[in-house]
DNA sequence: AAATAAATTTAGACAAATCTAAAAAATATA
DNA sequence: TATATTTTTTAGATTTGTCTAAATTTATTT
């Protein structure tokens, strides 16, 4: 089956979003693609009819498994283009993410193969967020966010909850990026803030929304 | 100004005719986008709208300077990118146009820059076809198809007018790529075949049909 | 349970890009 | 030059994706 560029920014919206929670509704992808709750009903129908979406009038839908299966292979090209964006033509973290919406409509198998043998066939983009194999499989990694992180426990960056050039900045100021050591050192109740211990950098602290939006995991 | 992929393959089709004639005419244009006359009529008046075509019913059209300017931006994309593809990615020769026709419409300039200082800024793509310059300049090389070439000059090939699987089967069991150096070293008035030398292999062969579309120039 | 509010769908419109079939203009031919 | 042929344009339809405004259904409050 084959799926325009708008069929397929809808798929990969509702996979997102079926990921926390059983069924997705409307108005929750209008607000998420910056479109109408008219549009998307549109597209539910269509999408139902192609086979790759469990709807019903009024209930809520969700993808089935062809469903989710596509919308893998189209994060998979997304995140595979992130990387080369930044690990080729070296552009920054938070410029790449419309460019990669619209490259990962590109359709060629052999490109998409070819181009992953040619980044080393990596299993994260740059932001962290894992690349689906060609089977579609995710390599899952226990993961948790730095504010619910014990004290004294050294861990790494595994990903960013957050993509904006405003995050960037302070990840920047902090010295932080994926794959950085750190441990937490100390929380304060008042507001939630920690402070926090980078691997040759002297101590500081961030607030708790950023702390939310640091994602870590134990060891190698 | 901004223009749709369906724009842009249009006055890029129109670019590529009118370099062989003053004024271009619908039927043409019809024939190369394998679309109907009525859709070209409609795009003309399109882009006579958006000032970047001279056009009057009936009398043929051309691009103006404007035109122009975006059309060699188009086409630098989609060199940039078949570049790309055979040097990066290592596909082959005649696999690489479709992907090409669809990256050649991603917008960023700055995407682009950085994967022309990627590529090491190439001047010409890997069937030959010269790279225009981020203002449109193409560099410009006297060559001439092998079958006017005088016998017995050495010359080297630099492009090829036939991108096709077939055409690329032929060059390969002749040991020709653009870069090989050869010299004719017969020319059989019967039929118009020539013989020809190619550095470190034996004489052979070929049919006045090929060489018409092999195109050498001389030195460096 | 009735009234109100929120979410969702339908109805109807529009722009872009395409098509077919018919009309009009330009060109070639007898 | 009159007729035939080719080229080009127009008229009108279709598909895709979007929208607004109104209707309908579901959920939440009194
Ligand atoms: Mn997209
Ligand atoms: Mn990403
Ligand atoms: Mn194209
Ligand atoms: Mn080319």
């Amino acid at each position: 089956m084959n799926f325009s560029s708008s069929e397929e920014n809808y798929i990969k919206s509702i996979y997102h979003l079926q990921q926390s929670c059983e069924l997705v509704n409307t108005n929750a992808v209008a607000a998420t693609m910056h479109t109408r709750a008219a549009s998307v009903t549109d597209m539910l129908k269509k999408l139902k009819r192609k086979k790759i979406l469990q709807y019903e009038r009024y209930k809520g839908f969700k993808l089935n498994e062809q469903g989710k299966k596509h919308a893998l292979g189209i994060i998979r090209k997304h995140r595979l283009w992130e990387y080369f964006l930044v690990e080729k033509l070296g552009f920054a973290w938070d410029k790449i993410h419309p460019i990669a919406e619209e490259l990962e409509h590109i359709c060629s198998d052999e490109l998409i193969t070819k181009l992953n043998d040619y980044l080393g066939n990596p299993a994260f983009d740059p932001h962290g967020d894992p690349i689906p194999d060609q089977h579609g499989r995710i390599p899952n990694r226990k993961q948790l966010s730095l504010n619910i992180l014990p004290l004294k426990q050294t861990v790494k960056v595994s990903a960013v909850g957050n993509q904006s050039t405003q995050m960037l900045e302070m990840l920047k100021h902090y010295h932080i990026g994926i794959g950085t050591q750190l441990s937490v050192t100390k929380r304060f109740s008042f507001d939630g803030s920690l402070e926090i211990k980078v691997l040759k950098f002297p101590n500081c602290i961030i607030s708790a929304s950023v702390a939310k939006n640091i994602f870590v995991h134990h060891d190698k």
